[in-house]
DNA sequence: TTGATATTGATAATCAATCTCAGGATAATA
DNA sequence: TATTATCCTGAGATTGATTATCAATATCAA
């Protein structure tokens, strides 16, 4: 249950780049460590309320647009239009198999997979920056 | 260049589902087939309002609905945030390299990878009932 | 403690996409 | 062909998520 690693990251960014810290920004990276799940800025606005009512809603996007500047975030856009936000530190490259009727996410990585990627997008003289790859299906909990 | 196939398939769709027909909709199907790119929305819209510059913003959004609906249009959003429409009728699966300079599609396709998806779809106790992989870079005129 | 500068919350603005609605078009039927 | 129930249309309003703006406030190095 340390966050102490992330805590850190995000200190050395806010001064390598010349920013401040806050108690909102404290407050906003606690609670999104604290979340294991894959947030929305929206749920991450009600989780933080509870603790700081005044949050307002731009402060949530402004902060987490600096957690994935620092390598702490990253944004995961579904198919269905919504954004998602998910841990990044402590957390090697993986893509994600998602239930189409509970919503729910598991992390999942294959090497091979990312091999293949690499070889095909070298056939085609591409230099490849990032893929995304997305499997959507029906968990074993919702096909029971 | 025959458009015959799909307009058969739009034609049934629509009698089918007790749906109507339109020059609007003709209009938009036929400049749909011919434009070969992967198009968005405002950029059909462009294209319909040559020959029609009546034609209304929501009338493209209505009847690329019906598109993707009858299998003849796939929606393909993108890490920017763009929707953009691509055929699907007499184009098997495939997935896509996108370059990130010039916005170029290449649509790719391997059997290795498509079957390393299932069986890691499987192992999770997952039924998988599509997926969407997109690869990022850099394409050959670019880099050079 | 100061002062330059970053941050904040409230609100307005933006943007693509969707909804609404009154008038027009379509097509099955008589 | 006329009738008529239903669908379709364009214009403009609306939505919902995200950003931009701005005056007041907080931060922190000196």
């Amino acid at each position: 249950m340390s966050s102490e690693e992330e805590e850190k990251i995000f200190d050395y960014f806010v001064k390598s780049k010349g920013l401040k810290h806050s108690d909102q920004r404290r407050g906003i990276l606690r609670t999104f460590l604290k979340t294991e799940r894959h947030v929305t800025a929206d749920e991450l606005y009600r989780l933080v309320r509870k603790r700081n009512p005044a949050i307002g809603f731009a402060t949530i996007y402004r902060t987490l647009k600096l957690f994935c500047e620092c390598g702490l975030s990253r944004e995961l856009k579904l198919e269905n239009g919504s954004v998602r936000y998910e841990h990044l530190y402590g957390h090697e490259h993986h893509d994600h198999l998602v239930c189409v009727k509970c919503g729910n996410f598991i992390e999942v990585m294959n090497p091979e997979i990312e091999k293949l990627q690499k070889r095909l997008a070298k056939k085609e003289g591409f230099i490849l920056q990032e893929h995304k790859l997305l499997l959507y299906g029906i968990c074993r909990k919702c096909k029971s």
